[in-house]
DNA sequence: CTCATGACTAGCT
DNA sequence: TAGCTAGCCATGA
């Protein structure tokens, strides 16, 4: 199906697809909404189609770039947004930081728990 | 056509 | 930890 004849607007709606299916409270990369629609290394794309997203049910603020950074500049009324939603979702946002899934916080903590 | 831009990433210093 | 570089690719001027 990966054939050179796919539109964009394709890519798009698997890109949706894959972005609606990250269950709340979790949160995925740019890189890996990309890979997980058959696309590896079009982070950017990934990031083109939210921003070009107009869907209200579309859950873009659990997308995040792979060092589980808030991708919109710092304070920006996107930022704020999103970490809002983050939040309210019980996604734990430190400057603008979420944890990201297999990132521990200190060495002790991976090996002593 | 070329050039600049951006909700990106990985690697190196 | 932080900053820089190169690679990446769709869009628009």
């Amino acid at each position: 199906m990966d054939s050179p004849g796919v539109h964009q607007a394709a890519l798009a709606e698997r890109i949706r697809a894959v972005v609606r299916a990250i269950a709340p409270g979790q949160v995925a990369g740019y890189g890996e909404v990309a890979r997980r629609a058959g696309l590896p290394g079009r982070a950017r794309l990934a990031a083109r189609v939210l921003s070009s997203n107009e869907d209200p049910q579309l859950p873009w603020h659990r997308v995040v770039r792979s060092d589980g950074r808030i991708a919109f500049p710092a304070g920006s009324e996107g930022f704020l947004e999103q970490g809002r939603r983050l939040q309210a979702e019980g996604v734990a946002v430190v400057a603008g930081r979420v944890r990201m899934p297999s990132r521990t916080t200190s060495l002790d903590e991976a090996i002593w728990g």
